[in-house]
DNA sequence: TGCTATAATGTGACCGGTCACAATTGTGAC
DNA sequence: GTCACAATTGTGACCGGTCACATTATAGCA
């Protein structure tokens, strides 16, 4: 309302008595201007409210300092959190971070367009790429980093929990209690951190030398409910399992739900161990022992990947696996 | 690497043999093109693998098609929904949604600066503006609507729960159950949403004839152990309340656990009711009885409103209300 | 066939910055 | 006081599209 159409660089220059170059190296900030000089346009630009069009510095430069992150949906506690730790990471190095949520591959590739075939973004976060066959439609032309997953090719950088030790610690945690038949649910087999927690998961009984039990092993698909369909058909079984490893908190949620409604004490007759240590695990009846990732780490890591990828394309790809942590509770 | 430089609309022009002009309508799907031309032109686009840079476009026409949404956090599972349907509809109204965490004042003014004034976005959403004095930093040079607070002043446009109605709903709910002495944990003071839900606390209170006392009245953060404190708190009272109505349902939850600690049973000894409807509030024990919102709406329609002001400024600024919806389970 | 009305296409300037380079000014040495 | 050289400052073109308008091709009709 208060200015029509708000001012350019040239207003700034016609008010400072100096030509429009000269304002440009102020607002960027490079030298070779005489300090008298400097003084005179900043008070132009004050006195005007001037603010350089960004849109135009994009233009003019070909470089947007946008990065975009691209999950399934915004909604995942887990996702958030990586999307907040890359974003406070991007910003801090003068970077912004769209994110935006892909249910679907359509979608997914409709956001590619518009975001990387447009121009509009200089590197790519995709969380989950193995969710379907998305990673199949990522273009080699511009910088990317998984996150929660390995790569497929090798142009592509990473940074994942790791998964393998993950699986064995919460495994060699289950056995250490006494647990020799523990049952495993896992999320969506195409999954990497499926297969990786997975193998952890074997790791550990076979260094403990436990004959594993695949018909202990079931599939879930990271919901609450399907934890709670998991542990019924567990416990048909002629001999169930003791101790349940859930690879994620939201399934063990199911699992302490079914053991309860069917009578179980939970660890008495039932330990249970969850991935994530989302907000309110220790809410829950009764608290659930779980093994913590640092998800905002791994945001930032990934950030940090892109970036240096963006700005150093021949830098060497680099695929980065954060530790987990056991945090006891009672539910074991 | 393929491509040192991608194509632009000259490139296009040059291979279909027509001006840059043509392919500019053409991409832009404007009449006035004879069918055989757009045919020529397409497959030219088609053969260099031409897609319009959206910067050039923007620097071009003026207008980004982009909108931000600034909220407190990406991580509460309400805001990240309330992203989630504005991201959808404006996506399906061709725009953009460009959202980013601002946990302080500072930051939210930064970003301020960067999307506004710079001229990268076109609307603005703000979820949570009284979460601190960040309102007062709200520019009125672009389209804003408040999620989840009324405005303080006339130009902004709102969208937010029916909050005095959920208040009422959730207090005759314990009324017609039989309760006299209802707790209420609320938010923080300054927020909107608390002081609605106090006011439709009291309304209820009042049409039922029962006095209210403001010793049953705490305030908590929205945090679980902020509601396990104060029923700790409200447990110490000579005359305790017989029910609790809980502003979120994190505080719900931990009065949940705060009851359950003292050896009180629910619903028996003390019914709870939440607001939200959050993910796992049928996992809690006994499950949660709670208001749902339908949060993915509430981000729906203000991104409705933000479009509709952007491309009609002078059209009414709209203050929308979605209500809440009962959804009984077994903390009552 | 010629003429006008209309459809289709082309041209130049412009959006608001930046770049590369040219022009000007200031400085120190002689 | 001059000159060479460095420090400042200014100029034109450009980024890749779009706009307004000029130009040309086609169609319609007498």
């Amino acid at each position: 309302m208060a200015e029509q159409s708000r001012p350019t660089i040239r207003d700034v220059a016609a008010r400072a008595g100096v030509s429009y170059q000269t304002v440009s190296r102020v607002i960027n900030g490079s030298d070779g201007v005489r300090p008298a000089t400097r003084v005179r346009v900043e008070a132009a630009i004050d006195e005007l409210g001037f603010r350089p069009n960004a849109i135009a510095q994009f233009m003019a430069t070909g470089s947007t300092h946008t990065l975009t992150c691209l999950s399934p949906n915004l909604t995942d506690y887990t996702f958030a959190c990586i999307i907040e730790g890359a974003e406070q990471e991007a910003r801090q190095q003068g970077y912004f971070l769209f994110s935006a949520s892909a249910p679907d591959e359509a979608t997914f590739d409709l956001l590619l367009d518009q975001m990387v075939a447009s121009r509009r973004t200089e590197g790519l976060l995709v969380i989950n790429p193995y969710a379907d066959r998305r990673f199949t439609l990522l273009p080699d032309t511009v910088p990317t980093v998984f996150v929660g997953a390995r790569p497929r090719e090798e142009s592509v950088g990473s940074v994942a929990l790791d998964d393998v030790g993950a699986g064995r610690l919460a495994t060699r945690h289950l056995l250490d209690l006494g647990h020799r038949r523990i049952g495993l649910i896992c999320g969506p087999d195409e999954e990497d951190c499926t297969q990786d927690r997975l193998s952890g998961y074997l790791d550990a009984l076979a260094a403990a030398g436990v004959t594993g039990d695949p018909g202990l092993i079931m599939e879930g698909d990271w919901s609450a409910t399907s934890g709670y369909q998991a542990l019924a058909r567990l416990l048909e079984l002629d001999s169930p399992p003791t101790a349940i490893f859930a690879q994620n908190d939201r399934m063990a949620v199911g699992v302490l739900r079914a053991a309860r409604d069917r009578g179980l004490r939970i660890p008495e007759d039932l330990a249970v161990i969850g991935v994530d240590d989302m907000p309110l695990a220790s809410y829950f009846d009764p608290p659930l022992t779980t093994l913590r990732q640092d998800l905002y780490a791994i945001g930032r890591q990934a950030a940090q990947l892109v970036i240096q990828t963006v700005e150093h394309p021949e830098s060497p790809r680099q695929h980065l696996l954060l530790p987990a942590e056991l945090v006891v509770r009672q539910s074991t």
